[in-house]
RNA sequence: CGCGGGGUGGAGCAGCCUGGUAGCUCGUUGGGCUCAUAACCCAAAGGUCAGAGGUUCAAAUCCUCUCCCCGCAA
């Protein structure tokens, strides 16, 4: 079989590592086109990109879905699939239409929950104790296509959207990888999504990495594990900008206005939330690196009272 | 050349503006107290102040260049 991949960042290189090892014949590869990225604004390719120079595979980076080259390129390839994994971009019918087979995606979710760009960081953020992967024949809706393979896997109480993506990554790739397999053994019937119970996940911004501290600790410890490493959770100490990278839910409640600092212990800092006291435990100070609060509270001698706020204050 | 912040004993920081004996919190080591301890008390070790050049009687501190790190922005 012709397999071409379409995939951008990191969730997608174990798919396409997947089909690499499997009996499939991977003729091209397409990804998003290099993106100014870091401090220099230096050009820098995706992840996918560089798997893809790295085993000297055909590779195509358009800017538009819908240029006529990219098209007599793509359609030149003859894929009898076409499968996608975090590609970052909506197909046009002329793409969906091209391979006979169909077109396969890859979504770190329970279809048909969380559909959408963020999938796994809504699941972590709305403390949901299970998620997973489901394959997918695309259609034209925003993952509404019918379901083929599904597996979940638990969320543990720790994982942040970067622990659990990585594990889904290489989920999706075994599941990829046997999708395709009993697509081609014909023994694998699509299953329609029952759209009435149907949820949506918005990719991220950075605003929704500001923490409201109004809210109950346990709310705002799942943002913080959702939001990590990506967009990042964030408050102000006066002018100074901090990243919360890990806290905990204490069984306390608040007795201080929400984002009053209650107490510094010996490896955390306790905030007062809307709801009980949620304790940081590690963060990025200001022009820092991300640190235990241990170590920020041995340079930074704080006092209880002062107050963390969404926004810079002098 | 996109904008800004920073590199000081093992860690996190102060000192720099207003040059002149290296300071704080934590950790480490030894001792003490204690039924005991991650707690407390006492003591000690540990730094070419990122690197190079310059100014000066004298540079962590002022000037120039290089390297590395961080945030914004993408």
């Amino acid at each position: 079989m012709r397999i071409v991949f379409m995939g951008t960042p990191e969730f997608a290189v174990p798919s396409l590592e997947a089909l690499l090892k499997s009996d499939d014949r991977v003729v091209g590869i397409v990804t998003q086109p290099d993106r100014p990225r870091g401090r220099g604004q230096r050009l820098s390719p995706s992840p996918v990109k560089v798997i893809a120079q790295r085993e000297q595979l055909p590779l195509l980076q358009p800017t538009k879905m819908k240029d006529p080259a990219f098209m007599a390129e793509l359609s030149g390839w003859k894929p009898d699939f076409i499968a996608v994994a975090a590609f970052g971009r909506i197909l046009p019918p002329a793409i969906l239409s091209l391979p006979p087979r169909g077109c396969v995606n890859v979504h770190g979710s329970l279809l048909p929950k969380y559909r959408g760009a963020g999938p796994i960081q809504w699941a972590i953020i709305n403390g949901e104790t299970e998620t997973g992967i489901t394959t997918m024949l695309m259609d034209e809706g925003m993952d509404t296509g019918a379901i083929l393979l599904q597996e979940a896997i638990p969320i543990a109480p720790e994982d942040t959207a970067g622990s659990l993506s990585s594990r889904l990554a290489d989920l999706g790739g075994r599941l990829l990888v046997e999708t395709l397999a009993q697509l081609k053994m014909g023994t694998l019937i699509p299953r329609p999504q029952d759209h009435a119970q149907a949820s949506l996940a918005p990719l991220l911004k950075k605003e929704d990495g500001v923490i409201d501290w109004s809210l109950p600790a346990t709310i705002i410890a799942n943002r913080i594990r959702g939001l990590t490493p990506w967009p990042g959770a964030h408050t102000f100490l006066q002018a100074d900008r901090w990243m919360i990278y890990r806290a905990t839910p204490m069984d306390e409640a608040a007795t201080s206005a929400p984002g009053q600092i209650t107490a510094m212990t010996k490896d955390a800092i306790h905030v007062a939330t809307g709801q009980g006291v949620l304790a940081i435990r590690e963060l990025q100070p200001a022009n820092g690196r991300r640190m235990p609060a241990a170590q920020y509270l041995a340079g930074h001698p704080l006092q209880i009272g002062m107050q963390l706020s969404p926004s810079p204050r002098l």
